[in-house]
DNA sequence: CGAAGCCTTGATGCGCCTCAACGTACGTGG
DNA sequence: CCACGTACGTTGAGGCGCATCAAGGCTTCG
């Protein structure tokens, strides 16, 4: 457990709005802990014993189906909550959260939730609105899954990515984790194969750049074009 | 606005564990209202003015794309929170709230949910519960949509139909309102016409029954099987 | 240096959408 | 009450989108 001081943290949106004194307290109750790239926060099914918070890196949280599927729920960014079973009343974590990267993480014991939402009521207001905002992202997903087709979705997912986590460089907008062709399929409800020969295409067309586990978007508004699903261009 | 008696909903799930007087007030706050076949409670995109409790009947919540397509996100069923947008920060409705069927809905007006939360926390509580579970349910469709193949999931669909709102008839179990073809292609994102034929096979097969807008389950554990990925039988 | 992980690209086929046409129940107004 | 329009349902024919199967190349790491 490292020394926090609440000026690192101060910043990030569920803390926005809390007092000083709240965010000193709310800290010190918090353990905070490094997570190399792959190594496991939380398993589906696993009960939940705290909740989180990235201050830095990428998380990918993950269902798996009984036969062994795969399915990318989300991807977790610095700042980001995640593993809030508690605040929702859900006795088990509903899916595997991985670190993607080398992740900073903080974590309370479940069993503060109650206390600390009675007693930091912005807190859980940030929390709450937190959980709505990927309710929704969550529906959208499968008015998507419902509705479009495997090119757009796979268009709208790169560029979610790079809007979310890009980094800019000379190239254009890098996803800013490694990422692979299965990942993506998994998190757009196909193989790796049309997304591989997608990804080719596009490298052709000149809309991204790709190389093994990186992806850059050169063409945004390109992208954007085939995501709304215009045929081709 | 008619007259409420706590005794006739002290039982449903989300005033689970409140005080007989706080029923009371929160009732008093409350307002009730009939809505016919057809009408709609709230709307995409409006202005979260209120939410609501359904008490009596069915309630369909679709969103609609920009290109027009319709994705039915769920049934509410007699006893369930709908339309909870201030719960979770939102400003606006996410979806289409529509009376499948004569509904009794008891309403408040939003500006009171912080109120509400406040003073009557077990409500709150059950409140947030329910989203946790509405959250999974969700992801799970996501899941589905993402992993199975149409048949499993018009089968899955069907099935959850038939336990949630299904009436016991002599030749199976009946959902319990009005459904077409059209409306189950739009749980599961696919076509009226696969849809109708699949239930023609399963009519053939002896696994359910169907007239014009009415489903009967006959062969529960058979169409499980279907819905498990078996194929055929 | 070998093994494992990641990526690519072709060939093949089938699941399901699309297009099309028609039958049937419903309810509304004359 | 019948006639007609509309909503709902069925079934066929055709074809495309994408999964699946298959094989091989390249990169990374122990």
């Amino acid at each position: 457990m490292s020394l926090l001081d609440a000026s690192l943290i101060a910043d990030i949106p569920p803390f926005q709005g809390m007092k000083r004194e709240y965010l000193v307290e709310l800290l010190s109750k918090a353990k905070s802990e490094r997570y190399e790239n792959g190594r496991t926060v939380f398993t589906q099914d696993e009960e939940a014993h705290s909740f989180f918070i990235l201050l830095d890196g990428h998380i990918r949280v993950v269902r798996i189906t009984p036969d062994g599927d795969q399915v990318i729920a989300r991807y977790i960014s610095s700042g980001e909550l995640f593993g809030i079973a508690q605040a929702l009343g859900l006795e088990r974590y509903p899916a595997n959260a991985v670190a993607a990267v080398e992740c900073v993480v903080l974590s309370w014991p479940g069993t503060l939730w109650n206390m600390v939402a009675e007693k930091y009521p912005t807190f859980a207001t940030n929390t709450y609105r937190t959980v709505g905002i990927r309710l929704q992202e969550t529906q959208d997903k499968v008015v998507e899954l419902a509705t479009e087709r495997v090119e757009q979705r796979v268009a709208n997912a790169i560029l979610k990515l790079a809007n979310q986590t890009g980094r800019k460089t000379e190239d254009g907008i890098l996803i800013d984790f490694p990422i692979t062709r299965q990942d993506i399929s998994e998190m757009t409800g196909t193989t790796l194969h049309t997304v591989s020969r997608l990804l080719s295409a596009w490298e052709t067309a000149g809309l991204v750049k790709s190389e093994r586990k990186k992806i850059t978007v050169t063409e945004g508004h390109k992208l954007a074009v085939i995501a709304e699903g215009k045929r081709e261009l």
